[in-house]
DNA sequence: ATTTTGCCATACACTAGTGTATTGTCAATC
DNA sequence: GATTGACAATACACTAGTGTATGGCAAAAT
């Protein structure tokens, strides 16, 4: 049992940054949400006062905004990395989409639920969810180029992509508390490796039919 | 211009009970989320002072519970009814599941609104969280019926109604800024109406192909 | 007519949080 | 070895929120 003077974690006596308490912030929003983000109880689990806090950041407000930032580029930084390794064959290349975006694991989950966070404040901040809009649309471009190869044809594609990138979305969401996106990859991996959407799916969707 | 005394709404002296609050509440839910919902502003809203809460409920967390009791029976009793009225031909069932549950509109948006914030709540909250995967299950068991009857393949069934429902959540939460579910109601249901997936989509994923 | 009942107001005590101003302290630099 | 700069503590003022206790008061029941 250490002494343990304050709360946890930093009991050694290292100067923090603004990156540090940006990481905080980070966790805590991945944690509970935007609205869990204070500087009181951040500046306690790092281990020092908010007098801290003060000096690096304005505001709580800079804080939140400077955190939005930093997603924002990481995310654009990402978009356009996957972007540039392309392989011949678009089908590989969906795959390495899919893996990415539908692994629950321990430093992606992170990433989603704070992205879910987000978009919870995204819903009452029309700036957040213009960012959003704007990853989202970089995203579903990465998707909507690969089925164009795939398919050869632009408006399946662009309804294929959205498919693929809602039911990714829908997965983060729901149905994942015990880690159980059921057999949704396998399943959209199952399209895309046998390609049937090329010759099957409809280009355009028919008027419904009656019976 | 009215006088308007206190905030807005209910300036005729009508008792409440107690389900105005809980209205109040899902309101406030709606706007802002669970945190959002503080009995002092909601008897700010409401033309009354925190007085009359502390009457109908012993605590901000009974309001709570209590909403979410109510949401739960009432989404209990929706997928029963829906359960209740089903035609002949699956395909007019699913299409009239898509259309309910794709209706982006003045009255069911609300409710999308508060399910989206519920589950954000459960992503905190495991006793939520279990009620959430409670309706979760009916509603994709309500899809899957429907995919059995028209695929023949239960494991067919299984994969397309986590992908109907997932691309149905993933829409309430993305590209919807504009009211923007792109095409996805017609593209889904082409796929009903086609019913091809019937004679072409894989029942069992096969192992991706590497090239 | 009086007594309940049901709902609300008022006033108080308490907690958690933000922001600000001032001072302290260690490390590096001059 | 004195000074500066980067970070942190402390103390204060303020706001927003929960709970609690008590009293008021109109409508319904008796």
């Amino acid at each position: 049992m250490k002494p343990a003077k304050k709360a946890n974690k930093r009991d050694e006596t290292v100067r923090l940054g603004r990156d540090d308490w940006l990481d905080a912030a980070f966790q805590a929003v991945v944690e509970g949400g935007f609205d869990n983000v204070r500087v009181l109880v951040l500046a306690d689990t790092l281990g020092v006062t908010r007098g801290s806090f003060y000096w690096h950041f304005v505001d709580h407000a800079e804080l939140v905004s400077a955190l939005l930032a930093r997603w924002r580029e990481r995310e654009l930084a990402s978009s356009r990395s996957l972007e540039a390794l392309a392989k011949p064959d678009p089908r590989a290349d969906l795959e390495r989409l899919l893996d990415a975006a539908l692994a629950h694991a321990g430093a992606n989950l992170e990433n989603m639920r704070f992205e879910l966070a987000l978009r919870g404040l995204g819903r009452r901040d029309p700036a957040v969810a213009g960012m959003l809009a704007e990853v989202d649309q970089l995203r579903l471009a990465l998707f909507e180029a690969k089925f164009e190869r795939l398919t050869g044809d632009r408006t399946t594609a662009t309804d294929l992509a959205a498919l693929f990138y809602l039911a990714i979305i829908g997965s983060n969401q729901a149905l994942s508390r015990p880690s159980n996106p059921p057999r949704l990859k396998e399943y959209l991996k199952g399209i895309i490796a046998n390609y049937l959407i090329h010759q099957q799916m409809p280009a355009k969707a028919r008027p419904a039919a009656g019976s």
